[in-house]
DNA sequence: GATGAATGAGAATTCATTCAT
DNA sequence: TATGAATGAATTCTCATTCAT
């Protein structure tokens, strides 16, 4: 039985999983060998075996978060009818990842935080922006709109979140519209 | 003489200015009193008496950061010609965040989103928000303009910071525009 | 004098009914200046002026905890019909004390253990045992008698907060039974 | 050689008995990991990873304590032939634990007496009165007489740790006597 | 007299990391 | 290869006490 975990080909995984979780939990700044052990059930040994330091485990949180959010970004916008009106559904992406999934979209942005100190997050969080980027620009005509759109969709996301308001209906989608009707 | 330090009204004053380079040099993560307390030459024990918490100190350092930070903004606006082009000058003012100033740019935001953890620093990242917005409001017709204003300028600056992306010249400003001119 | 106690004369009372809410909150362990402040709603320094040290603290809280319990120990004796029947009436209080006055319990026994390390607390211990003995004295036709109940009235106390066991109905009576039909 | 340290299984047995010391000289609020460390001669990592808190500390304290007390009890009793005068003996049992080994009995009553406070201490004082109730249980008729002797026996060494009082020679035996002849 | 400020010691914990096995 | 043990630094926080006002 204890043998059996001498292959375990999935336990790095279960680790980042794990890891996940904490930072959803504790935050960035509580990400540690130790509670991802306990959390993911393996020994602390076994976490500082697969991640030598405690920056290798927050790249490989943080990767799994951005991928996972640029997944969710692509899903949304296939499954979008060809003709949909832009800023009303992204009107509904931010108010959905505000509603639904705030605890997702706070760890989004835990991973912005941590870029602006971590050079090893940094390229991560850019690749999150620039996937959102051109997400956006399968629905617009040039690349300064995608731009904008995906700054002012950051932006307002996060400052509803820091602030807590809720929008009116139809609030986000005036405000998005005079960008995405500037083609 | 050996009691001079006894009576010292500027200390907690000091210690806040200590406590925002300390942010600045460690990042948030490694704000601690201990290094407030080296960082200020006082005792460990004072910082600890006038800021009971970590986040005591926290919340002192962001406060004072989003005064000084919405005193610049609104002496921005007052120094502009009435008659100025809005989406010209916000586009400049983004431009000297991320060059001229991009270490307190970089600082400010951290402390910004440090209130997606900290439930009391969220009222003073709210008021950054907010006092953005009604500065912005003077030079536009209506409330929805201004959020969108504040919400892209926010969103451009942290996505730039992010990316290391340098802006072309007039890139920013064709990004604003649109929102300025939805009169 | 007078004049010294003509700003709120109670003050010191009120903190000595705070230190005893704090001993039976937080253990003697727990008790310190600071939480007998808060919980008294003083100033820090007024209860350093009254109480220059934790044991006299200590010392001022535990007085009245014995004062209040040989008190009532006393009232106990004299509402006892002069013919009762000892046994039961010494098993009826051993057994409120586990149940009703619980905390009240709890609180007498640290009392004895900070008398085991507290010089200055072991008269008001020692106090507490004299004292239920000669309440017991004017029940039982010798002192023997008396020392003896109160032993093992302390012992079946102590053993059954220990343990936590119930006795059976009757069960602490038979147990008393013997040392009162020593007569 | 440095690593001379690294390996040495008997280390936990060691501080378990330094904590033993710790509480002895400092008494139970004196109990630290800092003091254990010091009194063991170990690093004060050590004994926070074998012992995570002060409790832990404690509770293996007060086990090493029962175990060692209880057998104590034990030899005591197969000691005695087999038609001892159980009062007697008794009486000289606690005369003892006051006069030759008082320091001792105050640490072990001061363990027992921790139990009020710490829940993870109950068993161990629960384990304590279970075991000396057993012991005399192999000299008396039933379990009533044994609970009883064993009450007063606890009650009595207390009372006289407290009040310092020196027994009359032959009065405990005549405290005892009722209850072992109450056959 | 009363009290806010100050301070140095020490508390329990948590931790990343190293190392022997 | 995996991991339990070990360790020294650092963490936040609480505290008794002193002192200047």
């Amino acid at each position: 039985m204890a043998s059996s975990r001498r292959h375990d080909p999935d336990r790095r995984d279960r680790m980042v999983e794990a890891a996940i979780r904490v930072v959803d939990t504790h935050g960035i700044a509580g990400l540690s060998h130790r509670r991802v052990a306990a959390e993911a059930d393996v020994p602390l040994g076994s976490t500082t075996y697969h991640f030598a330091s405690r920056e290798d485990l927050l790249v490989a949180a943080l990767r799994r978060i951005s991928e996972r959010w640029l997944t969710g970004v692509d899903d949304w916008e296939r499954a979008l009818p060809s003709d949909a009106d832009l800023a009303r559904a992204l009107a509904r992406l931010v108010e959905e990842s505000l509603t639904g999934g705030r605890a997702r979209t706070r760890l989004e942005y835990e991973l912005y935080l941590a870029a602006l100190r971590h050079d090893a997050v940094r390229p991560v969080a850019a690749h999150c922006v620039d996937g959102l980027t051109a997400v956006l620009r399968r629905r617009t005509p040039d690349d300064a709109t995608a731009r904008a759109l995906a700054a002012l969709t950051d932006g307002l996301t996060l400052q509803l979140l820091l602030t807590g308001r809720v929008p009116a209906p139809g609030e986000l989608r005036a405000l998005l519209e005079p960008l995405v009707g500037a083609t």
